[in-house]
DNA sequence: CCGGTCATGATAGTCACTACCAACTTGGTA
DNA sequence: TACCAAGTTGGTAGTGACTATCATGACCGG
């Protein structure tokens, strides 16, 4: 089992997975997503539908799954220790949309963010993964947050901000992904915490 | 089909959907929520499977159904409209846990709650049910939200009030209710916004 | 006593999802 | 080259949530 070997498998079969999703997210946004089945999905995917529940545990991870979390969480440990919570926080949350709306696969980040905020049950999965998110940067905090009462103000704040987040994904997505997505973020964080809590404007 | 004859046959159906419910959380907490079917209930309510999806549309709304929704926009609708967003939304969200935790069957909203927290499903479904709280308060700020701009920081503000109203009801409910939610509801709010941002402490 | 309305029940079906087992492909080895 | 081993895929048969449809029975007013 040589590297270049497991490294050949993992390209091939992180192929099929994009090749899955792509399919899935059009087909979603074409029909709807309860009038897609899965076994249309594998159909136009080409592949049985044993395979898609092999790459996607349920339907819902065919537009929500990604792991931006770790982008998050590198960028809050990174950040200067000592500074207030919410512009650690807050500044994390917009260099990793920086980052991510500079990605080569925008449009397909766009067509899922608006799939989930139409669909409720999408929503619903995507509101949980935020709340997952909030756990990662509560970790990321570390040990500032070990007696009860900071680590409660830790997870207010970590959980304020995501929602603000949030609003600001919601609005980035109505627009089409025409605005800038860091900027409406700092937007919705100085909405909440007030305008020079984030930073120097953009 | 006079008011009184009405009045009796709503009576007789919110009893009935008040043993279904009951036994369905006492199930859930004693069994665990997925290893409960839909049939387990309905036997254990003493009525048909059918009966069970007449009265709760999905096996979440066996937990999650309840309308606080109305309580808290009443509550915002009768604030003083001048004042600041954080401050109309936070006062209403804790006068109206001041109202629940006073309630008769404060113990079957513990077990929901310690439902939901600890079922990734359930979850899901509570924090997709606050963003419909959230509308709702929006809602009832009226007017003021009219331009884009203005409702953008609006929703921002909101949500952030709901998502720190969040982390206070989880560590209320890991409190076993011990603490009093109202208090826990006002030390998050100052958390997020700072301390002076609420009112006069509690 | 009759007629309409509402709650309930039974049946059959769809669909997401889960074992379980068989077959094939692929890359390294004797 | 022939073979082995591991990973990937497919098929089958199930469970369980949920829906549509129809039949039945309880209740209240006339």
């Amino acid at each position: 089992m040589t590297d270049q070997n497991s490294t050949l498998r993992a390209r091939r079969r992180a192929q099929t997975r994009r090749t899955i999703q792509t399919h899935a997210v059009r087909l979603f946004s074409e029909r709807g997503y309860d009038a897609t089945t899965m076994n249309d999905v594998a159909e136009a995917a080409g592949v049985s539908p044993m395979t898609v529940y092999r790459h996607f545990a349920t339907k819902e991870d065919l537009v929500l799954v990604d792991q931006h979390g770790e982008l998050v969480a590198e960028r809050i440990v990174a950040s200067p220790a000592g500074g207030p919570l919410v512009r650690r926080i807050g500044g994390a949350l917009i260099e990793a949309a920086t980052v991510l709306t500079g990605d080569a696969d925008r449009r397909l980040l766009l067509a899922r963010l608006q799939l989930m905020i139409s669909t409720p049950a999408l929503r619903a999965r995507h509101l949980d993964n935020q709340y997952a998110l909030q756990q990662a940067v509560i970790g990321a905090l570390g040990d500032d947050a070990a007696d009860p009462d900071t680590a409660f103000q830790a997870q207010a704040a970590a959980s304020a901000c995501l929602a603000a987040l949030h609003t600001a994904l919601v609005r980035w997505a109505e627009d089409d992904g025409r605005t800038d997505l860091p900027h409406l973020i700092g937007k919705a964080l100085a909405a909440v915490f007030g305008d020079d809590a984030i930073g120097p404007a953009r």
